[in-house]
RNA sequence: GCGAGAGUGGCGGAAUUGGCAGACGCGCCAGCCUUAGGAGCUGGUGUCUUAGGACGUGGGGGUUCGAGUCCCCCCUCUCGCACCA
C-alpha cells in the first residue's frame, strides 16, 4: 500500500537521526588530498533565521552535501557573530540584558537551522560574544599592538551621532552610517586603529591569488584601497622653518602651480592666521567646514569655498611665490592634507581659481594643438610640456619621470605612492563589544593587560544607554579601576569595545579548533585545513568583512601561525532575497520568515524552492502571493517524485528489461551526467530541472506501460542521490524505503555509463541560407557526403532550393548542415 | 561625472559559448479520471499569418554560410566610487 508524502513526520525523524548520530562532524585532520573547508558567513542573531538566511544557507548546504557524496572530508561549520549594537538597542528598548536577548536568538536560530536540515558540524558552534571566544580577539589585538600594528591617536573620526559611536571608513556609505543610516559628522578624538595600510600593496597584489572570485568584486577591493603613484614634493612656506609636503600624481604640472592650498583642519592653517587679522575669519570658516556633515562637503554641485591666510609658499621648482590658501575642498585624510593647485589641468583647481580670481597657467599642451589663452576645461590628458623650461617639448611620460628624478637629485621631493584606504578605526563607544586590553596607569602609561590576564571580560552592568564620547563601560568604577601589572599601582581600564568587524576576521580559523584554550587555534589544524575551498556570502560585505579579514589572514601568516596569504580563494557572492525589490530587513519591516512555509510545505519544499528560482549569485524576489508560491511549484513536485518511488516498488519485474526500458535508462545517465555538470557549476537551478525532465520521463514510460520494477527502482534511487544534497529528508525516507540500511547522505554520488549517454541515432537540423528548413534524423556517426546526400534527397530542402545548386556546403556532422546558394 | 554589470514570452528563468531561441517551472487552454482536491494524469501554449510561411532575444548598424552570443553607436535599468590631488 502506497504511502503518503507525510513531510511533518519524516523531517521530524531525520532531523533527530542525524543529530543524534553526529552525521556532520569533520575529522580533527582531513585526508590532505580529500579536503574540503566549505564555509558561509555566520549570521547575526537578530530575530529569527528569514528568507535570505534561507537561500543563503540552502545553496551553501547543497554544496556541502555534494562534497560529501564526493568522497572529501568535508567541514562545514557554523557559529554566531553574536556581539554588535542591534543586541544593545534591543536591551535598551526593551529593558533586558543584551546577553540574554542574543543567546536567546542564538537558540531560535539554531533550532530553525536543525528544522531546515543543514548539515552543520554543531560540534564546532560558538558565539563571539562568549569569553571562550573574544579573548583570542584580545590575544589578536595584544599581538598586533606587539607589532605596532594596532597604535592609539587622535584623529577626525566618523560620529554616529545616532548610534553615539565612531565608525571606520568602510562603515560609512556615502557619508552615512552603514547600520542606521544617520548622516555621519567629523569629530576630533583619540582612537584605536589596527595599520591595515601597511598591508595595502599586498591586499592589492594578492587579489590576483584570489582566482574563484569575480572580477567585479576584485575591482571593488582594488577602488577602495585606491593605489596612486605620484610624488611627494616639499614647498617652503615663508616664515616657517618646516616645508610643508604635497602628494602629486603629475609632477609634471609643477610649473602650472598658481597657488597653494592646505585643508582647513590642516594644522599650518591655523598657526599662519594667529595672531592677524584673519583669525576670526579662518575662525567661521573653519568651523563651517568642520561642521558640515560629509555629504555637504563632498557634494560636487556645492561651490567651493577658502580663504587665503596671508601667507606665500615657494614652488621648488622656479622658485615662485604662490599665495597660500585654505580650501574645504582639500580634504585632511588623504594625501597630507595640502595641494599645489594646477587650475590648467585640475578641474576643481580650476573652479576655486575662477571663482576667486587667481591665475591659470597652461603648461601641459596636447599634442597637435593651438596655443590657446582660454581654457574652457582643465585638460588633465597626455601632451607635451610648455611654459616649463628645462622641459619643455618634453612628454608626459617621460617628464613625469624627469621631474622626480630632478626632484630626488635636489633634496626637494620623491617618488611616492598614495592609498585611499585608511587604517581601520577599531574603537567602539559601546557596551556590547570585546573589550580592549589595555590599562592606562599614572606612572607607566598605557600598558598592554598580559596575555595570562586574559580574558578581560565584560562586565555585568545595568545602563548601556550610550553616553556620548565615553562607553558605557565608563560608568563601571569596580571593573574600571584596576591595578597596574607593571607597577602596582591603580590604573583604569580603556572603555572603549572592539568593533564586531575584528571578530569575523577570523573566525573561520577558531571553527578548526574551537575548545582550544591555550591558543586561538592550532597552527597544524590551519595547515591541513586552510585555505577555505568555497566561501559564501552577501557582496555587502565587499569592502568591509571581505578585507578585514584578508588583512588579518596577512598578518597571522606573517606570524607563522598559517601558510595561506589569502583565506578564501574562491567566493560565491550569492544574490538578496528581497521583496518588491528592496533588501529585506529589520527597519524596512519586511523580514519574512520561514515558519509559516515549513509548516505548511515542509524544509525539503522550502529548500528546493529557494534554489530553483534563479542562479545563486542573483537576487531573488520573494513572490508577493507568499509561501503559496511553494505550494503551486516544488511541493507537487515533490509529491510527484514521491509518487514515483513508491508506485516503483509495486512493479511487476523484469519482464520488459531489454528493449522498452532502454530510453528511460540513457535518460537516467545522461541525466546524471548533466546534473553532475551543474553542481560542479553551483548552477541548481538546470539541475533541478533535469531533474524533473528524468521524472517526467519515467512517468511517460509508465504511463506507456512500462513497469519493470528494477529499471524503475533505479531510476528512483538514481534521482534520490541526486535530490539528496537539496532536499535531504525525502531522499533518506525513500532511501529506507528501498530497503537500505545506512543513510543515503554517506552514499557515493551516482556515476553514469558513457557508452549509454552516447546516442546512435540524433536529428540533424538541415538549413537552407542559414534558415532551418527540415530536421531529419540520422547515425550519429556521419559524414558530411552523407549528410548532403539525405539533404538533397529532401522534398522540403528542395523546394527552397528552387532548382538551385549549392554553392557552398558547411556541415558540423553530425548534427548540422547549410546549404548556401547564390544571391540571385 | 567615473567605473562595472544587465536588458530574452504574461511571469521566474534556459541556451554544451558562434549552430533547432524560449529547456524546466508558474500561469493559461483542452482532454481524461476521480474518494471534488491546495487534486492527479495526458497533450497544447513566442507574435503575426493569405496557413505556404514571415517576423522574433532593448534600438540602430556591422562581421559571418550562420549572431541572444562577436564588433561599433545609441537607449534604459541596477550596483559601486564620487572634490582621492
Amino acid at each position: 500500500m502506497a504511502a503518503e508524502y507525510d513531510f511533518r513526520t519524516i523531517e521530524s525523524r531525520w532531523s533527530t537521526d542525524w543529530i543524534e548520530k553526529d552525521l556532520w562532524a569533520a575529522p580533527g585532520f582531513p585526508d590532505p588530498q580529500r579536503k574540503r573547508y566549505v564555509l558561509t558567513m555566520f549570521p547575526y542573531p537578530s530575530g529569527d533565521l528569514h528568507m535570505g538566511h534561507v537561500e543563503i544557507f540552502s545553496i551553501h548546504d547543497a554544496i556541502a552535501r555534494y562534497m560529501r557524496m564526493r568522497g572529501f572530508d568535508v567541514l562545514n561549520p557554523i557559529g554566531w557573530d553574536a556581539f554588535g549594537l542591534p543586541a544593545e538597542n534591543a536591551a535598551i528598548k526593551r529593558g533586558i540584558n543584551p546577553k540574554k536577548w542574543t543567546y536567546d536568538n542564538i537558540a531560535m536560530h539554531r533550532s530553525s537551522m536543525e528544522r531546515l536540515g543543514y548539515s552543520f558540524d554543531w560540534n564546532r558552534a560558538f558565539y563571539t560574544c562568549d569569553p571562550d571566544y573574544y579573548r583570542w580577539n584580545q590575544w589578536l589585538f595584544l599581538s598586533l599592538y606587539e607589532k605596532d600594528l594596532a597604535y592609539r591617536r587622535e584623529a577626525p573620526a566618523n560620529w554616529c551621532p545616532n548610534d553615539k559611536t565612531v565608525l571606520a571608513n568602510e562603515q560609512v556609505i556615502a557619508g552615512r552610517c552603514e547600520r542606521c543610516g544617520a548622516e555621519v559628522v567629523k569629530k576630533n578624538l583619540t582612537q584605536w586603529f589596527f595599520k591595515i595600510t601597511d598591508y595595502a600593496d599586498r591586499l592589492l597584489d594578492d587579489l590576483a591569488l584570489n582566482t574563484g572570485w569575480t572580477e567585479r568584486l576584485k575591482l571593488l577591493q582594488s577602488n577602495w584601497i585606491g593605489r596612486s603613484e605620484g610624488a611627494e614634493v616639499e614647498f617652503a612656506i615663508e616664515g616657517w622653518d618646516e616645508p610643508v609636503t604635497v602628494f602629486t600624481t603629475r609632477p609634471d604640472t609643477l610649473w602650472g602651480a598658481t597657488f597653494f592650498v592646505l585643508a582647513p583642519e590642516h594644522p599650518l592653517a591655523e598657526k599662519l592666521v594667529a595672531g592677524t587679522d584673519r583669525e576670526a575669519e579662518f575662525a567661521r570658516f573653519n568651523e563651517e567646514a568642520t561642521k558640515m556633515t560629509e555629504i555637504d562637503r563632498t557634494s560636487t554641485e556645492r561651490p567651493k569655498k577658502g580663504m587665503w591666510l596671508g601667507a606665500h609658499a615657494i614652488n621648488p621648482v622656479n622658485d615662485e611665490r604662490i599665495p597660500v590658501w585654505a580650501a574645504d575642498y582639500v580634504l585632511m585624510d588623504y594625501g597630507t592634507g595640502a595641494i599645489m593647485a594646477v587650475p590648467a589641468h585640475d578641474q576643481r583647481d580650476l573652479e576655486f581659481a575662477r571663482s576667486y580670481d587667481l591665475p591659470i597657467r597652461v603648461v601641459v599642451k596636447p599634442v597637435g594643438s593651438e596655443d590657446q589663452d582660454d581654457v574652457p576645461d582643465a585638460y588633465s590628458g597626455d601632451g607635451v610640456l610648455v611654459n616649463s623650461c628645462p622641459f619643455d617639448g618634453v612628454s608626459t611620460a617621460e617628464s613625469v619621470a624627469r621631474v622626480t628624478e630632478w626632484l630626488e637629485a635636489e633634496g626637494r621631493g620623491r617618488r611616492a605612492v598614495n592609498f585611499r584606504i585608511r587604517d581601520w578605526l577599531i574603537s567602539r563607544q559601546r557596551y556590547w563589544g570585546t573589550p580592549i586590553p589595555i590599562l592606562f596607569c599614572h606612572d607607566c602609561g598605557e600598558v598592554p593587560v598580559p596575555q595570562d590576564d586574559l580574558p578581560v571580560e565584560l562586565p555585568d552592568i545595568v545602563d548601556f544607554s550610550p553616553t556620548g564620547e565615553a562607553s558605557p563601560l565608563a560608568a563601571a568604577d569596580e571593573w574600571v579601576n584596576t591595578t597596574c601589572p607593571r607597577c602596582g599601582g591603580p590604573a583604569r581600564r580603556e572603555t572603549d569595545t572592539m568593533d564586531t568587524f575584528v571578530d569575523s576576521s577570523w573566525y573561520f580559523l577558531r571553527y578548526l579548533d574551537p575548545h582550544n584554550e591555550s591558543a586561538p587555534f592550532d597552527p597544524d589544524k590551519a595547515k591541513a585545513w586552510m585555505p577555505i575551498d568555497q566561501y559564501s556570502g552577501g557582496i555587502t560585505h565587499a569592502v568591509m568583512h571581505l578585507i578585514y579579514a584578508r588583512f588579518i589572514q596577512k598578518v597571522l601568516c606573517d606570524m607563522g601561525m598559517i601558510e595561506d596569504s589569502e583565506p578564501f580563494p574562491h567566493l560565491l557572492n550569492q544574490g538578496m532575497v528581497t521583496m518588491g525589490g528592496k533588501a529585506m530587513s529589520k527597519s524596512r519591516g519586511n523580514i519574512v520568515e520561514p515558519k509559516e512555509a515549513i509548516e505548511k510545505f515542509g524544509a525539503d519544499a522550502l529548500r528546493l524552492y529557494m534554489l530553483f528560482s534563479g542562479p545563486p549569485e542573483q537576487d531573488f524576489d520573494w513572490p508577493s502571493e507568499g509561501v503559496g508560491a511553494i505550494g503551486r511549484v516544488t511541493y507537487p513536485w515533490l509529491q510527484r517524485v514521491w509518487r514515483l518511488c513508491e508506485d516503483a516498488r509495486e512493479g511487476t519485474g523484469g519482464d520488459d528489461s531489454g528493449e522498452a526500458g532502454q530510453p528511460l535508462r540513457r535518460e537516467l545517465h545522461k541525466t546524471i551526467k548533466v546534473v553532475t555538470r551543474d553542481f560542479e557549476n553551483l548552477s541548481f537551478n538546470t539541475a533541478i530541472a533535469r531533474l524533473m525532465e528524468l521524472v517526467n520521463a519515467a512517468y511517460r514510460y509508465r504511463s506507456g506501460g512500462g513497469s519493470n520494477r528494477a529499471l524503475l527502482a533505479d531510476v528512483c534511487e538514481g534521482i534520490l542521490k541526486m535530490l539528496a544534497p537539496m532536499t535531504p529528508y525525502l531522499a533518506e525516507e525513500q532511501w529506507k524505503r528501498f530497503g537500505h540500511e545506512g543513510s543515503i547522505h554517506v552514499e557515493p554520488w551516482p556515476s553514469f555509463d558513457e557508452a549509454l549517454v552516447a546516442e546512435d541515432r540524433m536529428t540533424m537540423v538541415v538549413q537552407v541560407n542559414g534558415k532551418l528548413r527540415d530536421t531529419i534524423e540520422v547515425a550519429s556517426d556521419i559524414d558530411e557526403a552523407q549528410m548532403t546526400t539525405l539533404a538533397l534527397s529532401s522534398d522540403k530542402i528542395r523546394t527552397f532550393l528552387g532548382g538551385r545548386e549549392p554553392h557552398k556546403v558547411v556541415a558540423r556532422p553530425p548534427r548540422l548542415l547549410n546549404l548556401v546558394t547564390s544571391k540571385d
